[in-house]
DNA sequence: CAGCATCCTTCGTGATACTG
DNA sequence: CAGTATCACGAAGGATGCTG
């Protein structure tokens, strides 16, 4: 399989799309927020603290304060007492989704094959 | 958008299909990887190094071998002097260039607006 | 409720030197 | 040519305690 559209990632340095791509999602819960405000529309902050999985309460402000910088989320904090913040997808986080379920399915469907091969394997993987 | 094949995610602990593409295809340097042996077919160790910009030869070993023991790439060794190895990418591997370029072509079309929003954030994001 | 501030550990990555 | 071995560092991530 050619494709011949991709040789631009070999000149550029730091501008390869697979690069920043990776930078903004490749990280460990970034893909998984967006997912679920996909999947709930609406979320405050504990439900998301609730819904994504062992997920610390540090980690899950990181992402959602480095999410709504890139314009993925949006966030809506009502003034009161106790607080109430509420996180949305924005259209381009909802623009998102469609590529990171062709992802998901492509795990779904060739994960069996990966873990019995990664079995298979004789030679120790250094990592 | 409301989307409910996802549910799956929140109970399930490391089998969430999306934790599990993170850790195969989340590092630095396995989608390059893929993406230029999908573009060129078959590549020896030395063709990748040079094609891969900036990769060091230690990350690259690594690299592919994590990707052989998964099964998405197959390496030919020719026992001569000086040895000669050639990569290409399986079924499986060919399997996922399709879901990268879906990435791909988002990264492509998104980044402009999410570099643009980033510009304007005020507030310091702490990653 | 929704965070922020620290500390601490681990992992990924890079630099360098050496080998069959 | 195609690696392996060793060292070292920085950043990501986790644990804990505190606050408006």
């Amino acid at each position: 399989m050619k494709k011949e559209n991709l040789k631009k990632c070999e000149g550029d340095r730091d501008d390869c799309p697979i690069k920043d791509v990776l930078a903004r999602i490749g990280d460990k819960w970034s893909m998984l927020t967006v997912i679920m405000l996909s999947d709930h529309d609406t979320l405050r902050f504990n439900e998301l603290h609730q819904l994504i999985d062992n997920i610390s309460q540090k980690m899950l402000t990181v992402t959602l304060k480095t999410l709504e910088a890139d314009g993925l989320v949006s966030r809506k904090m009502y003034p009161q007492i106790p607080p109430k913040v509420e996180y949305t997808l924005t259209a381009l986080g909802e623009s998102l989704v469609p590529p990171l379920m062709t992802l998901y399915d492509w795990a779904n469907k060739s994960m069996p094959a990966i873990k019995a091969s990664r079995e298979h394997y004789g030679q120790p993987v250094p990592r």
